[in-house]
DNA sequence: ATGAATGCAAACAATTTGCAACGGC
DNA sequence: GCCGTTGCAAATTGTTTGCATTCAT
C-alpha cells in the first residue's frame, strides 16, 4: 500500500473519503470540476487505474457496464433488484473469515471483496403480478 | 422463473448448458455461428437480457467492462488479480444463510449472488518484490 | 534537464437501438 | 393478417490511447 500520490490521485483521494460513497469516473470528473480546479477526464481514469493496483480504491462494476469506486474499507454490499435497476445497502457480511482462509491457502493478497445479490425486489414483484 | 423462451433464448439456453461455464456475450455469438445456424449479436445481447430478467440467466461483469453469462447455479466465485486479471475459481461460500435472511427482510426475490475477491496473486506480488 | 504526469481529441469495444423483414399463431 | 422476434447497420456510452505540453525534482 504506497502512499505516494500524484498530485491527481491525492485530489481524487480526497474527494473519495469526503464523499464516503462510490461514484462513477465521470460524476467524479464533474465532482472536481465544481469543487476547485478540473481535472481531465483521461487522468480521472489513469489516476483511479493507479490508486486500484495500489490497494488504495475498489471498483465496483454496475450491470450497465460503468464502474463505481470508493475508498476500501468504505464499500457495502448491495441488494439490486434486475428489473429497475435500484440498490439497496446491506450490511451484513459474512465472508471475513473465507477471506484469511484464502488469503493462506493461495497465497493471495486480498485488497478487498464485492459481495452483491440479485433479484427482483418487491415493487417489481408486485407490477409483475398485477400484469399477468 | 418462466419456462418458454422463444427458439434464440432456447437455443442460448441449451448452448449455456452444455458449456457449463461462463461466456462473454460477443464469445457466445462465435459460438453459436459455429454450432448451427448464426445468430444475430443484437439477438444474443436481447436475449440474455430477456432470460436475466426471467430469472434463468446470472451476469458477472469484468472490470474490463465485458460481462459473463452462465445460467444460475452453474457459477462459481472467484479471487482476482487486480494486476494480471487472473481469475481462480473458489469452492466455498459462506453466504446462503444470509441471502435466506434478505428475501425474508426487504422481501426481496434474490435470483442469484456473485461474491468476488480482488489483490494480487501470488506471481504479481514476487515481480513486484523483485522490481523494487 | 529528464522522466513522469496531464490534457485534449481521436480511437476503441461492448452494448443498445431503429427499423425493415420474417415467422408463428 | 397481426404481433412479437430477428438481423443488420448505425448510434451510444464508458473507457483507453497517442501525442504534445507541463510539472516536479
Amino acid at each position: 500500500m504506497k502512499t505516494q500520490y500524484t498530485r491527481s490521485q491525492a485530489r481524487i483521494v480526497r474527494v473519495l473519503k469526503s464523499l464516503n460513497a462510490a461514484i462513477s469516473a465521470q460524476d467524479l470528473y464533474l465532482e472536481l470540476k465544481n469543487r476547485e480546479q478540473p481535472l481531465g477526464l483521461a487522468t480521472v481514469y489513469r489516476s483511479l487505474e493507479a490508486l486500484k493496483l495500489q490497494g488504495t480504491v475498489q471498483a465496483r462494476t454496475l450491470p450497465t457496464g460503468e464502474s463505481l469506486y470508493s475508498l476500501i474499507s468504505q464499500d457495502q454490499h448491495h441488494l439490486t433488484c434486475v428489473n429497475c435497476g435500484q440498490s439497496i445497502p446491506i450490511d451484513e457480511c459474512p465472508v471475513h473469515n473465507l477471506e484469511e482462509r484464502l488469503q493462506q491457502s493461495h497465497r493471495f493478497q486480498v485488497y478487498y471483496h464485492t459481495l452483491e445479490f440479485f433479484g427482483r425486489c418487491y415493487q417489481c414483484q408486485l407490477i409483475d403480478s398485477a400484469n399477468s
